[in-house]
DNA sequence: TATTTGCTACGAAAACTATCGTACTATGTA
DNA sequence: TACATAGTACGATAGTTTTCGTAGCAAATA
């Protein structure tokens, strides 16, 4: 099982967990050939990294047929949540609003994310101020 | 020097950097002092990890007297606005807005930093929508 | 002065990560 | 059927990070 404790994906496996995300599932082949666009390195290695990650428990697969078929078992949101509160507790401890503002001002915002943080914000509006 | 391209500080080395960037400077001893409290290790650890920081270009020291004092030559905001691109180009990928939800979410956010935000914010405000 | 204390230097082990080569096997195909 | 293709399994290596033990030395102190 997942601990709290152990859960602290590698780079190489969050880059993994991206593409099952997107997908919803995959095999081997298919997430290597979207990892091929942007890294070099060879398929086994793909497959190795998928293998660890299934024994680790951040992934799943079925074996029912030849060829296996990955799931993630962490979602994408835990995992968000995850990084932001190392972050929040690490170098951004204490200054929530560095972060909010130099994660916006190296994006390019839609207004419809624009929409949803100010609404998010709203909440406080009748907090003195 | 100290290219973008390496600047990868490993979690040991983050935790050295904000004891520093707290202090301004530090000898080892007290660096280990504060380090102790949440982590189980030697102080030739702390020792060696700021030794291998100075070799990298992270941190300066003044070996003038024979106990060095030690510097950091990456600021706090730079290396914040390196883990923030990280992720806005990894795992929150065109989700701006959850990251600043998720954020703020589970942080008590101070009045002053909550102004900072909104004020922040308020420059798109002539943006249609 | 002799001893203890507290520092740095440094090698090396241990743990983890990333990578690949090779072996093996099932399936498709000539 | 015989061969090529496309999977998985797995051991091994290289690289990196974390950790510590030991040695050596300077300064404080008994």
């Amino acid at each position: 099982m997942y601990t709290k404790k152990k859960f602290n994906p590698t780079e190489s496996e969050l880059e993994i967990l991206q593409i099952l995300w997107s997908k919803g599932q995959a095999t081997v082949r298919e997430v290597h050939e979207v990892l091929e666009h942007t890294k070099d390195t060879g398929y086994t290695t793909t497959l190795k990294t998928m293998q660890i990650m299934t024994e680790k428990g951040m992934l799943e697969r079925d074996i029912s047929s030849r060829i296996h078929i990955y799931k993630p078992l962490v979602s994408q949101e835990k995992t968000q949540q995850h990084f932001l509160d190392k972050m929040m507790g690490g170098i951004f401890k204490g200054s929530a609003s560095r972060l909010v503002i130099g994660a916006l001002d190296h994006t390019e915002v839609s207004e419809k994310e624009l929409r949803e943080i100010k609404e998010y914000l709203s909440q406080f509006e009748n907090r003195k101020s």
